[in-house]
DNA sequence: GATGAATTTAGATGGTTGGCTAAATATTTC
DNA sequence: GAAATATTTAGCCAACCATCTAAATTCATC
């Protein structure tokens, strides 16, 4: 499991909004990207580094393809920096 | 102050070991530059990212310069994750 | 099965980044 | 204050990244 993509994901602000986004609740692709100034085709792009990064997961649902956030990954990532500072000892 | 500077931060993975190891103790510049496969000056500069982002600091001390983990920046970023998945609200 | 809507993929581009070596700066010691 | 040590800054380069537009794909509907 590569936790590099998940931080790589997470450095882009974008995408930390579309996370935040979709901790509240699924959303189409389509509702993601009208919420932001971008074209739709770079908010498609940021969709696909969080996939890849197992951050957020997608399941086509008819025309529409609704996208959800991977909590166990991501608690994942949190747990990581927990583990950082709280560790004091040995740990990957 | 700049989230996106520490998750910018973050998203290296040099970088990130760096803080694990300044998470058990304050180490001098070169301390931490010997445990790197890479240029000294490289290490510098990732100390420098680091700083920039809040997530270091660092005091001279006599001919070497100590570096040392800035926790409350840290854990500002571990608490804003949080936030993201527990809040279900609204929250910076 | 052609038309249209939703979404992704492809390809291009300018900006950022991580690494390097070499030079500069700061501090201690002689 | 010159020599030695510790660290950073400067300048360079290849790789990566965020964005864009255009084209392709996928599903629904007529």
């Amino acid at each position: 499991m590569s936790r590099d993509g998940a931080f790589k994901a997470l450095a882009d602000p974008t995408r930390r909004e579309i996370l935040e986004l979709l901790a509240q609740k699924d959303l189409m692709a389509g509702e993601i990207a009208e919420r932001f100034p971008i074209a739709f085709a770079s908010v498609s792009h940021h969709l696909g580094v969080l996939k890849d990064a197992g951050l957020v997961a997608s399941e086509r649902e008819g025309q529409f393809i609704r996208y959800r956030l991977n909590t166990t990954v991501y608690q994942d990532v949190v747990r990581y920096l927990m583990n950082v500072t709280k560790g004091g000892g040995r740990r990957a």
